[in-house]
DNA sequence: GATAATCATGAATTAAATTCATTCAAAACA
DNA sequence: TGTTTTGAATGAATTTAATTCATGATTATC
């Protein structure tokens, strides 16, 4: 019999294209999901996809159960929503301290929607890159904050949002487009083109230049597009999120590249004071936030609390 | 989490207005669904119900989570029938030959939902009262009959709809009215109102006069109301399905007394072509008419294959 | 044509749902 | 006002179902 889990498995299939990377989404084992199709397909009695190609596709039958899919997990979510509101309230205050650039490009979506959902919630950003965002919320003035480690820190919970990687970027006929994967050494004699921020908040800084006591010549750009320009123009090489550089790799001004044989992760996370974690607003924040941001973006994966 | 198993058992819950009611129409025990609303509300954080009164009272989140549940299982109904069309084709053909008078009151309501749910199915209904039924099946002049035994035959299948209970109608002033329970002797000295059908379908006469040899004066007509009213107006007493004449029963116009100790009860099943038995729209057929049954008329319990 | 990568499968395991047996609470009855 | 009956709750035992593990098959990839 069908049941939502089923549905559950059918958006994070479409969502990644493969069963082993549905899986993981949905955190179950490959082997799990398998079963779980094959379920399905025997109840229904045809063929849901054809796993011959990658992306897997749908079958006729598969689309329509796709279709009813996003339909109930959406009215799912606002039935909760307002299961929520009857518990706990309309109203509330959630202003979100936000430190690296590129969190804007999968926050304002995740705003969008949320705001749409919870009128009476007054949502803010609160502005300027502040060295240390947790403090924001200790001294309240800030009730979320964004940040790419979970140092533990009495009286605030860190609650995982996603991963991604991150990759090195280069204009096409640059020396090291040659190579496949580049390592801390590779950038010794390069000009290192990044956002104006203190350097612990660059993850190839804290991850892999300052380890390795390499320290390039540097150059800084607020804008994404700005960056991806010098790089182009051979100014220098970069690391940016995949899913911030695909849209420019498929036009093919540049060239991205691994960074260190298991490529370098970046990992989000949400902070907030402990007494906040129950509110049903915030939980529905992160749902947003995790729920669009997995729809949009290519190549994000899972992070476990 | 929640699953469409909960949101089913919500359905059952308003439909029944009892837990332990609710439970026999889902098929599982009395304490698997309190297990399953203790788990419900606990996830939610908040009560669903109030079960101090009879029937059982929904609370405001509870009431959000069956509007839930009504849209949400109607839409996976909608999506299943299309599933079944896209492996089946959409056309068919389905002559229902009906045996019994007051079948009519809830063979409408789910007739013209069917055909709304499938165009291309040529639906009819085969009149007139048949001695024999299952014999126009074999004849291939029906595809379905609605019949009160599931006698076995070889090439014929019996599925299950429901149950319900006849129960003994009289006047108000009536002597018989001061009796509780009737048994087969007090119909002796009276006038048995009934439709004018061959004896062996009526379950009064098959299970409780005919063993007990008593045979009573008789009358017949062909409409309920009429049947009421000869028994209003003293002319004799009837047997009819407590859905039946629960109407009147509220106005007053008789009263209905439980026939044996254990209540008579009557069962319908529909007997189809074992070939016919995988058709998708005739499954459907058979859901939607248990579906709106137990939607719609009070009193009705579920009937094991 | 070898080598990963991905998916399928059967048995073993784990987890979850359900039942059983009983108690508790409330309503109906005398 | 007890007494009986009925419906719901509870904890432990059981059953059922879902998931993992270990492995084999199949399909992409170089």
């Amino acid at each position: 019999m069908l049941e939502l889990r089923h549905l559950r498995t059918l958006i994070a299939l479409q969502e990644t294209g493969s069963v082993s990377l549905a899986a993981e989404r949905v955190f179950l084992t490959q082997s799990a999901l398998s079963h779980q199709l094959k379920q399905l397909e025997a109840y229904y009695q045809q063929p849901l996809f054809e796993r011959k190609s990658q992306p897997l596709r749908f079958t006729l039958a598969g689309e329509r159960l796709l279709a009813l899919a996003r339909d109930l997990l959406d009215k799912v979510a606002s039935a909760e929503r307002d299961l929520a509101r009857i518990r706990q309230g309309e109203a509330g205050e959630l202003r979100v301290a936000v430190e690296c650039h590129t969190c804007f490009d999968w926050l304002m979506p995740a705003m969008d929607s949320f705001r749409q959902h919870w009128p009476a919630v007054e949502l803010d950003i609160v502005s300027g890159f502040h060295a240390d965002p947790v403090g924001l919320l200790l001294t309240r003035r800030a009730d979320l904050a964004i940040v790419s480690e979970a140092e533990p820190q009495a009286g605030i919970v860190h609650q995982p949002l996603f991963a991604y990687e991150m990759v090195g970027i280069v204009a096409r006929d640059h020396p090291l487009a040659e190579k496949k994967v580049w390592q801390a050494q590779d950038f010794a004699n390069e000009t290192l083109i990044h956002y104006p921020v203190p350097d612990e908040m660059l993850d190839l800084w804290r991850k892999v230049l300052l380890p390795a006591g390499v320290s390039p010549l540097r150059r800084t750009s607020e804008l994404t597009v700005a960056i991806i320009q010098l790089v182009a123009s051979r100014r220098g090489v970069a690391a940016l999120p995949f899913w911030a550089v695909k849209p420019y790799l498929e036009r093919g001004y540049v060239v991205a590249r691994r960074i260190g044989e298991q490529g370098l992760s970046s990992e989000l996370y949400a902070a907030l004071r402990s007494e906040d974690a129950g509110l049903a607003y915030m939980q529905d924040f992160l749902s947003t936030v995790r729920e669009r941001s997995f729809a949009t973006l290519p190549g994000l994966t899972v992070l476990e609390g």
